[in-house]
This record gives C-alpha cells, structure tokens and sequence, in this order.
DNA sequence: GACATATTTGCACAAATACGCAAATATCAC
DNA sequence: GTGATATTTGCGTATTTGTGCAAATATGTC
C-alpha cells in the first residue's frame, strides 16, 4: 500500500472513528431505505447541524452517498464500497 | 452493537486512522518478527517520541502487542484480533 | 405571496491531538 | 562505576475537531 492510498485509508478510518458519525452508520445499518438527517438524528443527541456535519464528512469519504428529495436530503450506505475497504486492510493486516 | 461496543469500536478505528499510526501499523504488516521502535521510527518521519507515543495507543487499543526484550520492546501486530474486528464491521455494514 | 420544515453555514469556544525538544529512565556493554 | 543506546515523560505549542447557537438557505404547503 502506497503512501498514497495509506493517506485515503485513514482517512476513511477517522471518519467512521468517531463515536456520533459510527452511531450514524450503525444507524443506517438498520434502515433498508435511505434516511434523511432528522431521522438520523434521534441515534445521537447532538444539535441538528452538528448531524448535518458529520454527514457531510461521510459523505466526502464515500461512507454515505446522499440525494435530494424534495426539501430532505436522503443518506444511504455505500455498503459494498466501505466493507471491501474494511476488508481489504484486514487481509492485509492477517497477512 | 450497543453503546459500549460502538465506543470501543469507535476507539480502535480511530487509533487506526492517523496516518502515521497506520504508516507503523502498515510497516508491521510486513514484518514476520516483532520490531523495536527505532525500526518502525524509519517508516514515518517524526520523533522517536512520537513513535513511542503513537505505539502506546495501538497497545491501548489491543492493535499492537509489546514484549520486554533486554533494552528495546518489541512490538508485533494482533493480526486477528485486529482482522477480525474489522470483518466483523464489515459484515454488519454490508448487512 | 406567507409560513413551516429541513438543512447548511458562520461564528465562537472548549477539548483533544499530534508534534518536537529536552530531560529522565532503563538497560546493555565495558 | 562510565558511557552508549532505547524508550518514555514533561512541557509548551500549533492545529484540528466536535459542538451549540443563531442566521441563512432551500424547498415544500397553503
């Protein structure tokens, strides 16, 4: 693994470790249908905005993948994409 | 995965997500026997104390295991432990 | 248009964090 | 013991980060 993909990995590790943004993706684990912010927010007692961050950062690193739907903005899990990265670096580290 | 386990999930990933703790991590992997720290200090640029104190939370964290040898420690990767955590992560986001 | 709802953004602030340097500590070799 | 090497710790600092609040923006309904 280069320096560069080492960069974009953690990255990715920082964002889903911190504890709102993992509630977050645990979250939206559960829901079959893309969630929008208000509903999210009831799985971490922060401020509105604060979710609308967080999401933000899970967006740019590919964790979620968001869409306009009328005046909500629906998130869903970019599942396949995120657990291939988790398990390309556990292959790695198993060796 | 309740509260608890999501905070200390939480922890692991972000002890995996600084670059430089990945970088030592990364240069674990290659490793077949346990390594001191001026060894690993090679593979990121910062001081030794840095390396020391980015070790330290790997250990914390149960990423990393450390052995007394004479006056060095050694450290070597928890490949499953930290392997596993991960899949098991990915499993759960895959659904 | 007015009003309500959903979300983002600007701002300030406190806490966490990564860092380098120097000193302290530990352990080896002599 | 002295000196060398490996590591940790204390301290100061600059940066990042998570947060709440209020204002701004966007889009729906009436």
């Amino acid at each position: 693994m280069d320096e560069a993909q080492r960069h974009e990995l953690a990255d990715l590790l920082k964002a889903l470790g911190e504890f709102n943004r993992l509630s977050l993706v645990c979250e939206l684990c559960e829901c079959e249908t893309p969630q929008n912010a208000m509903c999210l927010c009831s799985c971490c007692s922060v401020d509105s905005s604060v979710v609308s961050r967080h999401l933000k950062v899970l967006a740019q690193e590919g964790v979620v993948q968001m869409e306009k739907k009328g005046r909500e903005r629906v998130y869903s899990l970019n599942r396949n994409d995120v657990a291939n990265k988790l398990r390309l670096l556990a292959d790695q580290i198993e060796g």
